[in-house]
RNA sequence: GCCCAAGUGGCGGAAUUGGCAGACGCGCUAGCUUCAGGAGCUAGUUCUCGCAAGGGAGUGGAGGUUCGAGUCCUCUCUUGGGCACCA
């Protein structure tokens, strides 16, 4: 008996799928529903480690049931290209972005044949490439035409040793991570954005289309992201200054009565009138400056330590008429809301660390509704809650809820301010100062101003062969040959914008080049992508659900209002995949914890991996990589093996399939057993494909059932080969979807030829899965202390009949007094004693 | 700091709708078999008291709801992810 031997056993048919071209996907098939599949495009390493490789075996085992179940199924990859990996790889290698890239890409897609990952090659795209990233350019001047598209000054990194922008990631610690001496500062530039944040509303709103088939954890994380606030805007005129007032943006209008200051931003456009002619104010710069240069990633201004300093200037409350400092203040965001707010420390946890830093006065609004009164002289944090206006004015007992409406009216009336909707979600910044990624298709003219690059001139190329610093400009900047153009407009001497685009551009609308990917007139085809979209299946990391998520949404619905597309969501049901962690962190090639998966493929066989990650954990749950366990998925591979050829023989002749009937009335007793094992798995196997996404139950299940064959060896006696061959047929297309290779193998085994991957996925019959006898526990007080086997049919009175008179129960309740006896039906009887 | 998750044996995990906690696998222990391979087979393996039968405890921690809680509620601790220029 031959042994199995993981690399043939993958090459032979690796080959066979190759040859038959057996995962292309036609387009407009009518005879079949549709299911598009899809796992998030990778960016090309260079490495395939464990955290693709899960996504892709989930994913692949997906495509091959679906395919199974008479889907036409569309399973597609490509390569997310562009982006700063490669631009370092340049200035540390000197090896040319592009010539890195597509390396890395040669090597990862051999990796996926590798581990017969069922993709449709023919689809395969590459963001880097022009005929890619043209339509980049062509949706940004789509923007550009319909005012989506801006340019405005903006805060980035800056290293000024370097002299370059640098990314977040370039960030440590406040201090650029090619320089630890020197600290990062905040530089504005100018910069395009995308006005994402018009459709705030539609994206919020398509939240509710997607509950049911997203995570509920990804929409809530993109709800906050969104973080629509109704509050209220009001209007506080700056003492002294009548041309100059402060407006401020506030959820809790009604504290306002506990105000002890307004707060603005350091960045504020107000700021420099306000500190005219006040006694200090030169001083002042130099603090404005220091708070101005401060990194801008949200999280290092949140957790820095709270500073402020009074400008001289006060304010007037429009409601209390009292007047309040104005202070800068380093947590005070500009981007959000109008860039000021009001300090209520009595009422808000950040102003109240504030007050208490710089001695501002703590003046109780609100009284909680119950329980002990506040005292302003007794506070040791702010309280928060809604309650009851105290020393408010007019409004002085009205709730909060009450007040919150009554007093955004009133200051529309009074015409200092008025109700506001207000979004935490900003514009979304594209512009890049770097060199590998998309050009931005626009030039500056000294006559005609920002000229967009007609359409017939795209793609503006990306030029090849640029040195690489990674100091100084934009790369680009310094390509004369790029730089200088004419104008389209008046043809004279004009200047390209050097700056390339995010790389999430590439990501957002990539899904529909699958559709169509070499069309060179439009991005895609309208009627293949009506065929074939929504996706009804997108697969990819939890790190991904708000930024590639909320900016893929943003772009569907600018390309519906573009009238590409009929649909307002992409994607129809989202799994979020766990992560793979290494050392308790991200598996990542920045965290430089990366195992690789062709190490494992060498070792022990693709499908012997495929499996083990299908088993380790289910798919939705981080987990921690280790090999421990791999032996047990191999072990089982070369068992299910053995047990074919073992009974290869006897059963190969023989006609069957498995919709033609099985009788059980004249099985043996053992084959009973085979029967409604077989059915069993079957059952809870299809529902964990279809309904759970749980494969490593799947896993465990087709074990039991092997384990059940063994025991009952020997199978040639009292099992009929008709029998024998069904069961193994079964158990062979079961783990087809996990372990496909071994899967082909065993099929051939058992006298098929032409495959499996055309053949159906087996039907359970519910009736072949019902045992004669169930066990029903006996519970006293909730703690079991008997079992019994009963008919399937018993009703409650004979269960519970039977309970009260079981062996071992009857001398535990003797002489006890029963308070209530539960009866569930086909599981338990509990008995509760006094 | 803010938003979102997750915590079950020595380890990965199971418990699908509130109903036997620890399926399946790894590891470990003992035995068998084989001629030495990272093989196969059998039995055992949460902790604890007990020779045993059997009892008690137990799902990060503290409370609560319930006949019954890993599962529901409140608080809390720890770990992971995201925070807009990593992708």
């Amino acid at each position: 008996m031959a042994e199995y031997d993981p690399q043939i056993v993958e090459a032979k048919w690796q080959k066979v799928w190759q040859e038959q071209n057996a995962f292309h996907a036609e387009d407009n098939d009518s005879s079949r529903t549709k299911y598009y599949l899809l796992e998030m495009l990778p960016y090309p390493s260079g490495t395939l480690h464990m955290g693709h490789m899960r996504n892709y075996t989930i994913g692949d085992a997906v495509a091959r049931y679906k395919r199974m179940c008479g889907f036409n199924v569309l399973h597609p990859i490509g390569w997310d290209a562009f982006g700063l990996p490669a631009e370092n790889a340049a200035i540390k290698r000197g090896t040319p972005p592009r010539e890195w890239t597509n390396a890395n890409i040669a090597q990862m897609k051999s990796v996926c044949q590798r581990f017969g990952f069922s993709y449709d090659w023919d689809r395969e795209i590459s963001t880097c490439e022009p005929e890619y990233y043209r339509w980049n350019q062509w949706f940004f001047l789509r923007m550009l035409e319909k005012g989506l598209a801006y340019r405005r000054r903006s805060r980035v990194n800056w290293c000024s040793q370097c002299q370059t922008v640098l990314a977040n990631e370039q960030v440590i610690d406040g201090f650029c991570w090619q320089h630890d001496t020197t600290p990062v500062e905040a530089k504005e530039i100018e910069q395009w954005f995308l006005r994402i944040t018009q459709y705030a509303e539609a994206l919020l709103e398509g939240i509710g289309e997607l509950a049911g088939g997203w995570p509920e954890r990804v929409l809530i994380q993109q709800r906050n992201w969104i973080g629509k606030s109704q509050g209220a805007r009001a209007r506080f005129d700056v003492a002294q200054i009548a041309d100059l007032s402060l407006e401020v943006f506030t959820t809790r209008i009604d504290t306002i009565y506990g105000v002890s200051a307004v707060l603005i931003s350091a960045n504020h456009p107000g700021l420099e009138k306000l500190l005219e002619g006040v006694r200090g104010a030169s001083g002042m710069q130099e603090q404005l400056k220091s708070m101005r240069a401060k990194s801008v990633r949200a999280a290092d201004i949140a957790t820095a330590e709270k500073e402020g300093f009074f400008t001289g200037r006060f304010a007037v409350n429009p409601f209390s008429g009292e007047s309040a400092p104005i202070w800068v203040a380093n947590f005070v965001l500009a981007e959000y809301g109008t860039g000021a707010v009001m300090c209520v420390p009595a009422h808000d946890e950040r102003d109240f660390e504030f007050a208490e830093k710089y001695h501002l006065p703590v003046t109780i609004a609100i009284q909680p509704l119950q329980g002990t009164p506040l005292r302003d002289d007794r506070m040791n944090e702010a309280f928060t809650e809604y309650g009851r206006l105290v020393d408010s004015g007019p409004y002085t007992g009205l709730t909060s809820e009450q007040a919150l409406v009554k007093m955004a009216d009133d200051a529309k009336a009074k015409g200092f301010g008025e109700p506001q909707i207000t979004y935490r979600l900003k514009d979304w910044g594209i512009s890049r100062q770097r060199y590998w990624g998309t050009p931005i298709p626009v030039v500056y003219c000294e006559k005609d101003g920002i000229v967009a690059v007609p359409d017939d001139q795209l793609p503006v190329r990306l030029p090849e062969n640029v040195t690489l610093t990674g100091q100084g400009q934009s790369p680009l900047a310094s390509v004369p040959d790029f730089v200088n153009t004419t104008c389209p407009k008046c043809g004279g001497p004009a200047r390209r914008e050097t700056d390339t685009m995010d790389t999430f551009i590439d990501s957002s609308w990539y899904f529909y080049r699958y559709t169509d990917p070499h069309n060179d007139r439009a991005p895609f085809d309208k009627e293949k992508a009506a065929y074939w979209f929504q996706i009804d299946q997108y697969i990819g990391g939890v790190e991904h659900a708000i930024l590639h998520l909320i900016y893929s949404r943003f772009f569907c619905k600018v390309m519906h209002d573009l009238g590409l597309v009929n649909h307002l969501e992409p994607v129809k049901r989202l799994f979020s995949q766990g992560m793979v962690l290494k050392d308790g962190a991200k598996m990542s090639k920045s965290k430089g914890n990366l195992v690789g998966a062709i190490e494992m493929a060498d070792k022990y066989g693709c499908d012997t991996g495929r499996l083990y990650t299908l088993f380790a954990a289910p798919p939705e749950k981080d987990l921690e990589w280790n090999e421990q366990g791999i032996e047990g998925a191999s072990r089982f591979l070369n068992k299910v093996y053995r047990l074919v050829s073992k009974h290869a023989g006897s059963v190969r002749g023989i006609e069957t399939d498995l919709t033609s009937p099985t009788d059980l009335a004249s099985a043996t007793a053992k084959e009973k057993i085979l029967i409604r094992r077989t059915h069993q798995t079957l059952k809870r196997v299809t529902n964990d494909f279809d309904v759970r996404w749980h494969f490593n139950t799947s896993v465990a299940l087709i074990m039991e059932l092997v384990n059940e064959l063994q025991a009952q060896e020997p199978l040639d006696v009292e099992v009929s080969p008709l029998i024998l061959k069904r069961v193994l047929m079964a158990l062979t297309l079961m783990i087809s979807p996990m372990t496909p290779h071994i899967a082909e193998e065993l099929w051939e085994m058992l006298g098929f030829s032409g495959g499996l991957v055309q053949q159906q996925w087996p039907r359970y019959r519910e009736d072949l899965t019902r045992e004669e006898q169930v066990e029903i526990i006996i519970q006293i007080n909730g703690r079991v202390r008997s079992k019994m086997l009963v008919e399937d049919s018993l009703s409650e009175d004979e269960l519970r009949e039977r309970a009260l008179n079981d062996p071992r129960i009857k001398p535990l309740i003797d002489g006890k007094t029963i308070v209530k006896v539960i009866v569930v039906p086909k599981k338990l009887v509990n008995i509760v004693l006094k």
